[in-house]
DNA sequence: GTTAGCACTCTTTTGTTTAGAGTGCTAACA
DNA sequence: TGTTAGCACTCTAAACAAAAGAGTGCTAAC
């Protein structure tokens, strides 16, 4: 791919700010006009010309003006936009009163970056909470409710509480239930919850010979509790901006991409896609998946100490605001980075719903 | 109002379930071919114009066919539709395979509520979960987590628990805690949680000197468990139905009608109001809520010992297959109900997530 | 290399016509 | 008296045609 002169690549990006603000193909005779760059016309004509020809510009037919194409995208993204483009004053006002507002659950926080994130790009904001499945089985304990229930409370090294009501068989004693949890805790102490499989909670079985019925039902409950734990979690945002899109004004078309998100597991898919290096756009066509393949996606993980607890995205029309939408992503990424540092995990309230 | 015949009921009848099934206006000619009543067209065209003297129809313009007005389909939810309409096998599976899938927390239960009333009725729905804020405080208790850190658990009458994780006061002894717990929980047990407010709190206060920074976060956080503990909690299901609807195929309809879905408290109010008095069917204009005011809207409640626990409705144009509707509303509040009864409270699987 | 000019293309807008559906009214019929 | 056929009339939606507007590519001149 030969360079583009200076002269071409100013162009190029006037056209595509201007058709990310319009919405409409841009021709010669309006760019020149706009934009007081010393130019006619008809230079402008020769310049869009061979730009088409290097693959840059599209023309959706001979007498309209010409659009971006993903190729034109991808340069203005990497190259072209102007980098820092900070946040305005209000949009970090905003950002952090609606953080600031009360004591939040981690569930809460996220729910509310989806939020932020779609109110502030107009888009799709994505959210996707990695569940913490390397937290490891500290201890099992019963705490009483009545004379034929209990509680049983599951806690993990990180301070996370599971909790399930159970029926206490007939004849058994405070005194046997906490035997039987002292000494399923010290058989299970230490494993991550992800790994307490059959063959583990098999070997507890054998190991603790006690009432088969209420022992099944403690093995259920543990197994259970390591399921959901590691389930990631979606949080969707602002899916109602599309409809402020003038590409998205065809409810067919809206009807397409909702029916996408409406798939919880796409969602996940999308967004665990590919490797989780930081920020990330994804342009048009350069999407792998099927029906998002005229929009853009832009992408950033998360993490704490090394491991990925997060990630979140915008998803638009490819003809997207990217530099308002990365500013607004890096500076919430590095805001909840810093919220995640601060609170570290055992402090985490963990707001049960 | 003066009564109307059999055979303008029977005719009014046919052009509402007409109406309904096309989205079209529908005139004489159509009615008399498609539905063979030995009658004319011209006949049935005295009687419709008859109809709309009476205030049943309406004529979006002279040569349109004509329309039920909000007084017809009053009188059709009322009297005309046929009653019975049970649903078909195939729904039934479908609604018992939705539910069947796998143990549920109660939130899940209503999500799939939502989910399942959406998809049947091809509409949008809400469920409105009311959290038993009739909840009594039993006990809390500390659980050891480390040194410095560990868990406080408020456990209720009805066997739900809440959690948080707080930090031990340099110097204090795992003896120290338990004798606070205990005390607070003698002192607090058999209030209801919504009952706990700030003179309770302050009460407790005054009873029990100790650790002053411990204290107070052991205070702020029952105050908060309690106040989580009585929010209601709003599921929407289907939303993107709604661009299903013929009355929906424009976008700023659409986006209207997002728009106020989208604010929780809205949707709340909405399944607040009125009386909660079984099923209830509010038309287009019998609505209060501005911005729904062209829309239907199916309501019912369910309770558990005589006290609401929840709301579903379902909201659509009004032109909407009421008898379906209300068979599907039936058939899950019946079930709904028998769930509730045989998962007495203490036995809810209260799933975290 | 840049630009003005011009013919040409294609879409969008606007206006006009036509076909179709439905109505209301009148007169005839059972 | 209730029912029906017939017909003139109204209004919309679809089809078609013409005009306006925007943009291009090319050529020739600067």
């Amino acid at each position: 791919m030969e360079k583009l002169d200076d002269r071409k690549k100013k162009i190029l990006q006037l056209i595509i700010e201007d058709y990310i603000s319009t919405a409409e193909p841009v021709g010669s005779r309006n760019l020149a006009r706009k934009y007081n760059l010393n130019l006619s016309a008809a230079t402008i004509r020769n310049e869009m010309s061979d730009l088409e020809l290097l693959g840059y510009l599209e023309q959706p037919h001979t007498s309209a003006g010409r659009i971006p194409s993903v190729q034109a995208y991808r340069l203005y993204v990497d190259e072209l936009r102007e980098k820092p483009n900070n946040l305005t004053k209000s949009d970090i006002e905003m950002i952090m009163s609606s953080f600031n507002d009360r004591q939040k659950s981690i569930d809460d926080i996220f729910k509310a970056t989806a939020k932020i994130l779609s109110r502030m790009t107009k888009n799709v904001s994505m959210v996707l909470a990695d569940q913490d499945d390397t937290a490891i089985f500290r201890y099992i304990k019963f705490l009483p409710l009545d004379e034929k229930h209990a509680i049983l409370v599951l806690v993990t090294d990180n301070g996370h509480v599971d909790n399930v009501t159970i029926d206490i068989p007939k004849g058994m004693e405070t005194r046997e239930l906490d035997y039987l949890a002292n000494r399923v805790s010290e058989l299970l102490a230490g494993h991550p919850l992800s790994d307490i499989n059959e063959e583990i909670l098999e070997a507890v079985h054998t190991n603790v010979a006690e009432d088969k019925v209420l022992f099944a039902s403690l093995l259920a409950t543990i197994r259970r509790m390591g399921r959901t734990r590691s389930k990631q979690k979606v949080f969707l945002g602002g899916t109602k901006q599309l409809l402020n899109q003038p590409e998205f004004q065809d409810v067919d078309r809206v009807r397409g991409l909702l029916g996408i998100l409406d798939e919880e597991h796409v969602v996940r898919d999308l967004l665990n896609a590919g490797e989780d290096s930081g920020l990330r756009v994804t342009i048009g066509s350069e999407n792998k998946f099927t029906g998002i393949q005229d929009c853009s996606m832009v992408r950033a993980t998360y993490r704490l100490n090394g491991h990925v607890v997060g990630t979140m995205a915008v998803l638009g029309p490819t003809r997207m605001e990217y530099s308002k939408v990365i500013s607004v992503m890096n500076y919430l990424h590095r805001y909840l980075q810093s919220i995640f540092a601060a609170e570290n995990l055992p402090m985490l309230v963990r707001e049960e719903e």
